[in-house]
DNA sequence: CAGGATCCAGTGGGATACTG
DNA sequence: CAGTATCCCACTGGATCCTG
């Protein structure tokens, strides 16, 4: 044992199940759908606003998708003016747990990014 | 506090730095990559075999976009024939972590995605 | 071995307009 | 409010060939 207890393997079998299952959450919409749910059910525009820069078009997209595949569960409250929430499902929860340590880890490190590409840049110039 | 302390909030920012990074990082190829090296350096033949479906092109693509913004450290060996490393640098192990997390999730909850999948496309036809 | 260069089909995704 | 439908283009990324 290194540093986990189970990696991945199948992952890297383009054929696999898995590679497609994680082909499908491998996309910067998803990566900020399911964290924007961690904290409860949100509704469309809830998550159009919370979600700088996603168009009306890519949310329902990437909603349907992840609603197919069980990660989502959409709740139709069938009322006038419509009401749909959007929550995530005992499958997407954990997914939402390795997602926002990836957003920390954004957070955490932009600085840096930054630092190295300028490095980088001036380095492949003189 | 719910299960983490600190919830990302600025990647919610179509703008902000984080959200760049993290655009970055969320694509299926450095979902495999940065994963793939976190047991130790590889070389370019031996990601090319270890990621199933990878392309030269956009092994090289990726791996140049990861060592401009720091998250991995590439080796010249200056040999002949040619020896050429790729690592972690201490900016990307962190993320190779959580990335390793997605990929356990992908592996245990493969089947269920399948099986939600069905019952959808059912329910979408009768 | 590690890669650069080119060509080109497929599609991701925005803008806009319409509906129940 | 919560979508659907259509147009359309930029970019993704595979295939192929070439180099130090």
């Amino acid at each position: 044992m290194k540093t986990a207890d189970a990696p991945p393997v199948d992952v890297f079998d383009a054929t696999s199940a898995s590679r497609a299952a994680l082909e499908l959450v491998a996309n910067k919409w998803a990566l900020l759908i399911v964290p924007a749910l961690r904290d409860g059910p949100l509704r469309n525009n809830e998550l159009l606003r919370r979600i700088g820069g996603i168009s009306q078009k890519m949310l329902t997209q990437t909603l349907r998708d992840l609603e197919r595949n069980g990660l989502v569960l959409r709740t139709d409250r069938r009322s006038v003016p419509p009401h749909v929430e959007y929550a995530l499902s005992d499958v997407g929860r954990p997914l939402s747990e390795a997602f926002v340590a990836v957003g920390c880890w954004a957070e955490a490190h932009h600085r840096d990014l930054a630092d190295a590409r300028k490095a980088f840049d001036a380095r492949n110039r003189g």
